[in-house]
DNA sequence: TTCTCTACTGTGAACGCTCACAGAAGCGTG
DNA sequence: CACGCTTCTGTGAGCGTTCACAGTAGAGAA
């Protein structure tokens, strides 16, 4: 009944034994961990057999504890995200962070603060500086956390543009203003001319941006703006029903809407649908994400895809910038226009 | 010139300055830290008050080098993910995963192995013991990385049965059989009797599963078995498009078809309306899963429910206590039929 | 030769925590 | 009064690594 060896896990080879099977000392077997400099050819071979050999694995909490770096970010999904979680593009996001981080051996910890107890406790967390840096997919109101990371010091890089952050923060976004203004040219070059637009709220930068966007390709055009056709919505599928609803009893004769997000654009649809306006014939649809609401919609919504894969390479790359000491950046990137059936 | 504090972040405060703070040992602040037995109300008292005064924040590297633990488990997800990683089930069965890990103070790693060299990168990770334990989610045919780890003794839990592993991994799924007799059962009652079925993969456990129900409930009403109404699908939309476009070439009287994922059965949906066939009048559908597919297709889809933010809970459950040196068990989570417009 | 410079190597000393152990204090019991 | 028992507390050691520093050897220059 001795402490017999119940699961199978034997202690684990240190630097130590990698050490002496390689007959050289333990800061020479350090050395050649870390990059090889200082190392002679002869010892940096031996060295190595000698990890092959006892099938060394560096512990990590043991390095963490000197150096004070911990080789992991946190992705943090803050507030009670149901709608981003419910988005394929998460995903995308999510494992195009994973991805990048792999290649540079560094880990990926998932933290998700709803509520404010999570919050606090995830806040710790980062601020005793368990994490190297974080990813974060924040939301449209201002965001404590974001804040108080930034004042703590921790490298930081949101997705899309935050909010009351000043410009100390780095972000990665999409050319929201010009995928509007793709959209809008788009619905022009089929001819319309009475084009409406639901916005996203305009307490967001995407929201204004892209109406920014829509006003701008129409100047371009040398039309008229007119403020009957502009209604504001937020980002939710009854919102987009109910921006239609107004815009069909002060413009009758919209002949075309540019709809700031799919969602709403889903709403859109019924909405015109339901007033008697066939889709694209009478009415021509654009929508914005190229979520999956968009081909699930009928008919399948004409959008402008956000390029989430490189907006994940981007947010590590940044990310890893800030972390050796680089300051923060702002990086955009280009969408793309998605013609499908409504427009 | 000096090295000035260029970020921002000082130094942390230690278990020492707490002790000093508190006026009592090392070994007392420990105490109070690690569950507070035998140790005084006074002192408790003492130490807790200076942990709050100093902002202190255990140093989980320095306590996972002496302890051997990490307090972090990994989220591994095997072979080329796309599509699981499709699914929004996985976000519900991660976020649950997560959630519940955070209620013991355990961080989540996610870890995605798709090429061989992820895999052997993330086996040394994880056999090197720098996460206490790991939730797989694998599936298709025999997993190396999943024996890998058993063999090296990692606590381990699989999501859905997995193959080839024997009875030594726990596993927590949805009890897929019968959920499909559920599906099949309730179109027989809206007196269908011509009912397709597009499987999932069948080199799952989970597919073969799903298929055995419908088989199993057509026997028992003593319907004769047609293999052409059969097909094999992926789990994908454009799976489902093109397995219900094989069965209606094939048994164009077919009056009902269970298809095995939501995701496919928006396929299907797609399909049967574009042959000009009405859902439910001409053609009832049943899928699985209720994903948010289910109420984003038009009808909405009856299906059947798999309890995922259960089964993510139960992972966790088990996980721990195989950590705590339980052996692995198994455990089959009942499904629940939810009607809507489709059946 | 002697000195300097470069390339390399070994050796304590941390990092911040937990754990085992020894001891102190209080209290009832033989 | 010694003894044991329980409850509580402090102390040293050590987890496996990196880092600063000291030291060695060899090459080239003076």
């Amino acid at each position: 009944m001795s402490m017999s060896n119940t699961g199978g896990r034997r202690r684990a080879p240190t630097i130590h034994d990698v050490a002496r099977e390689a007959g050289v000392s333990r800061g020479t077997v350090s050395r050649v961990l870390n990059g090889g400099h200082y190392v002679s050819p002869a010892a940096q071979e031996a060295v190595n057999a000698a990890i092959r050999r006892t099938g060394y694995v560096v512990n990590r909490h043991a390095r963490s504890l000197i150096t004070g770096r911990s080789d992991s970010v946190g992705f943090l999904l803050t507030e009670p995200q149901e709608r981003f979680f419910e988005d394929p593009n998460f995903n995308v996001l999510l494992r195009g962070c994973t991805q990048a981080l792999a290649a540079h051996d560094i880990a990926l910890l998932l933290m998700l603060a709803g509520t404010p107890d999570e919050r606090r406790r995830i806040t710790r967390y980062i601020t005793a500086g368990h994490v190297d840096g974080v990813l974060l997919v924040s939301s449209h109101s201002g965001d404590p956390v974001a804040e108080e990371l930034r004042a703590a010091g921790v490298p930081l890089v949101a997705c899309g543009k935050p909010i009351g952050l000043g410009s100390k923060v780095s972000y990665v976004a999409a050319d929201d203003r010009d995928g509007a203004r793709d959209m809008v040219r788009h619905l022009l070059s089929l001819g319309r001319r009475r084009i409406g637009v639901v916005t996203g709220p305009l307490d967001t930068p995407g929201g204004v941006e892209r109406l920014a966007g829509y006003r701008e390709v129409l100047a371009e055009a040398g039309i008229a703006l007119d403020e009957k056709l502009i209604v504001e919505g937020d980002y939710s599928r009854a919102g987009g029903e109910a921006g239609a609803e107004r815009l069909l009893a002060r413009a009758p004769d919209m002949d075309a809407v540019f709809v700031a997000s799919d969602l709403m654009a889903q709403g859109v649809l019924t909405a015109l649908q339901r007033a008697g306006r066939r889709v694209p014939q009478d009415v021509a649809v654009g929508g914005f994400d190229d979520s999956p609401a968009a081909v699930a919609a009928s008919p399948e919504l004409t959008t402008i895809r956000q390029p989430w894969d490189r907006i994940s390479t981007e947010m590590v790359r940044v990310l890893l910038a800030q972390m050796s000491g680089e300051d923060p950046a702002a990086v955009i990137l280009p969408t793309e226009l998605v013609k499908r059936g409504s427009a």
